[in-house]
DNA sequence: TCGTCATTTCGCGCATTCACGAATTAACGG
DNA sequence: CCGTTAATTCGTGAATGCGCGAAATGACGA
């Protein structure tokens, strides 16, 4: 992770629509729902929505799989890992003792 | 958390400048920082700063205090903590054996 | 091969965000 | 009260992101 990805996925969940769909996708699980169904069930155009699930796939915070006619969208957890690991980065200078009680990642 | 709250500040961190801004305040520690010194160090000019300090002051990102003459800006990590819980809510739909071995906060 | 459903691409108009200089306000020290 | 430093507000011009309809593409099943 590194400063442009981290910045490529706030962005994505810095939409309304798209916050909702990730969220709906963590709700889901990770065995991944259907394009048209996020659409079914979020009430979004089909092109609106297409555009959405670019974005969240660019930024790496969705997989995107085919299964017959359609896509399975999933979402990565390792991402938002990954995502909250950059933010608190050398956190407190790096002086873990300044840092404890604070809920921290190993 | 909510959505508008995790919206701000999601939007808050998807910047370039901002986000190194807050990087930098995780990294000084929670005892803050001067707001001149922020500037100084990543070189940004003082108006500039001021409105991004401001936009995450008011995504409640950070917090301000004044000292003196100056105002100390520290991050508010309990934030962090609440924007991942609110993005990974009721995750595999509360199903909490499907969601084992994700690192996922209680 | 054809029809159908799922998804993407494209273009338009509209709204928002950005950096920065100049002027302003705030808080001290003497 | 005055000078200095810290920080904010304001206005402008440029750039980017948005939703959606229409058209195109992809993947099946019969």
């Amino acid at each position: 992770m590194n400063q442009s990805s981290a910045i490529d996925a706030f962005s994505a969940l810095a939409h309304d629509t798209r916050l909702e769909i990730f969220r709906l996708l963590v709700q889901r699980g990770p065995k991944g729902t259907p394009a048209m169904e996020v659409g079914r069930l979020l009430d979004i155009k089909p092109s609106t929505l297409s555009g959405h699930l670019a974005t969240l796939k660019r930024a790496g915070l969705v997989s995107a799989e085919r299964q017959h006619r359609e896509i399975q969208y999933a979402p990565r957890l390792d991402a938002v890992n990954g995502l909250v690991r950059f933010l608190l980065e050398d956190c407190c200078g790096g002086d873990r003792d300044a840092c404890a009680g604070l809920g921290l990642p190993d």
